[in-house]
DNA sequence: TTGAAAGCGCTAACAC
DNA sequence: GTGTTAGCGCTTTCAA
């Protein structure tokens, strides 16, 4: 492998001279720069990062702590992420927290600061206890304001509460007296920041919530959801945490004979793929996952190479309701309802 | 931030030996060791990894190549390569290759060179003209056997070949006459290989097959090719290169007014999470992503670990069929199919 | 079983 | 504009 002194004699330079072409640096002729340039081409060149890094301290990347899954959210975050950096001009390292691991979080900042990392992305935190992590460079929070202790720590919300709120109004515009949530696992931040803002358009108009049935992101949960449900036949709107878990719940009300949305309203989160082509088609909120990754990462990489001016001002992220068919009125009468009927 | 030769001074001992305890080596006496990590625990000293991928030539991590989707297939595959690549003890750089980006693989391949990592990852390539790619580092390709031009490059198939052929045989088995396929973009190596499964499945029947549909992985491109074969009588059975297509192809089946799997059967590919809760529930097959990673990973390990030994023989993993309510027997009898009536 | 010396390939500070 | 001189913090000889 050829190193920068190969390119140095070949251009008749010095090493450092070379090092200046290569980092794009000023006071260089651009005769010696196309010169060096072409040595380079020559030779294969190809610059060594871990000496670079060992000189400057710096890794020219940025590490990120994500949740192994590949549920449709975390998912496109992280794809969202990987091209932020990059436009950044940083490579991108990555770990994965296993749920219920001990060392958690923790440990997976941990391991990506021994990698030398020059700032990190924290996607989509869950508690695992939350003991505070603490870390040497800046730290980017996506999704929730952990506790942390960091030269710098940067929030980015994901707009996940606009979004709740915007699918629970809707369905109360709609005209239903309440909305039911099928909420996602508390331990994980996104799920409360939803059930939070749920609760919050209903108190706003004067309601008070239903009793909250919790799942855990799957499909199958919002099918036991849904068949609780099912048997209430007050409930005539819900606002399921994630799409899955909004398809397991239509999915069990129609085997329970309650038709959607001409009986039930069933509202998603996430518009995933295939959310416009289920039967019927599902009424949800789109998640701006380009969007937050692209604001998140300019703040961290302001954060990194200014370490001493203010943030900037963090961007906020339009709320896409995206209405399709499982969401309609409450049915006008409501047979076999003892209140309804009674009235 | 602490260096060696302070845990080393703290210890009484010298740097070399602190080095010896932190590389697991043996030759160090228990009574060294106990003080050297006690040293190194103090003072909060963590192992400055560019220094040591600097003097070693190594960098302990491995880049991977992926598509930088969020599409279940490949997002799962790389959580899959995420807990392989941490478990065999090496750190993950990801880089993601755009959609029509004319450097493509070659480039992202560069830029994980250009970071030192000691092997590549290679998810699921999509063909860009596919220059060969020169890497002097071992290689694992996922998926396809790309031409490569690497040390040593090892591959493994997904078994995507298997996993399709025996979804269309399961649609045969039923009595079909014959099975369509909805494709994928044939620019995806997964795609064709598909499409190559489900035609042999069909000629080992001494049937020939019927005009393939292109998608584009999309519901929505599903449900145009849906549209295409609900206006074909003698369409009964579609087997869809995934299960977003699939759903897509049923939802358009539906508004024309056939039934599913009544009148047609539709099969799909992956499993998705929602897939058993959709409408009918769907007939798919299921990929072996964690462990195609894992044996992958293996193999990758070896090249790098060992690279003068051969290669230990790649594993089968096993085909997955999960029949669920979206594929049945054809229909008896035809009502309104001019060919049938008359029979 | 331990230690001393010599780099790995680059960037940083300063001179010219 | 360009070159010189020192390291960055480890691992690798080799010697003891």
């Amino acid at each position: 492998m050829p190193r920068s002194v190969d390119v140095a004699r070949l251009a008749g330079v010095s090493q450092k001279t070379v090092s200046r072409v290569l980092n794009n640096e000023q006071y260089v002729s651009t005769e010696v720069r196309q010169r060096v340039l072409a040595a380079a081409e020559q030779l294969g060149y190809r610059l060594n990062n871990a000496a670079r890094a060992l000189a400057s301290g710096r890794s020219r990347s940025i590490g990120v702590v994500s949740l192994g899954t590949a549920l449709y959210g975390p998912a496109s975050l992280l794809m969202g992420i990987e091209r932020a950096v990059r436009d950044a001009g940083y490579a991108l390292r990555v770990v994965n927290t296993v749920e219920g691991d001990p060392s958690g979080i923790a440990g997976a900042v941990e391991s990506l600061l021994e990698q030398g990392v020059d700032g990190i992305v924290i996607s989509e935190p869950i508690d695992e206890g939350a003991e505070p992590v603490r870390a040497d460079v800046p730290v980017l929070v996506l999704g929730a304001p952990l506790p942390f202790s960091a030269p710098r720590v940067v929030t980015a919300g994901v707009g996940s509460d606009e979004l709740a709120r915007a699918a629970t109004e809707h369905l109360l515009d709609l005209g239903h007296a309440t909305v039911h949530h099928v909420a996602g696992p508390q331990r994980w931040y996104a799920a409360r920041e939803r059930l939070g803002a749920w609760r919050g358009a209903l108190t706003a108009r004067g309601l008070v919530g239903p009793p909250v049935v919790e799942g855990d992101w799957s499909a199958a949960s919002g099918y036991a959801a849904g068949r609780r449900l099912a048997s209430d036949d007050d409930v005539t709107a819900v606002f399921a945490a994630n799409d899955d878990m909004a398809i397991g719940v239509i999915r069990a009300l129609m085997e329970a004979g309650r038709r959607v949305p001409d009986d039930v309203s069933v509202a998603g989160f996430d518009d995933i793929p295939v959310a416009a082509y289920v039967t019927p088609p599902l009424t949800t909120v789109r998640q701006p996952f380009d969007a937050v990754a692209t604001a998140g990462l300019q703040l961290l990489v302001h954060a990194i190479e200014q370490p001493h001016e203010d943030l900037p001002p963090a961007a906020d992220h339009p709320v896409e309701l995206v209405v399709r068919a499982s969401t309609a009125p409450p049915p006008r009468t409501t047979p076999g309802r003892g209140r309804a009927t009674s009235r």
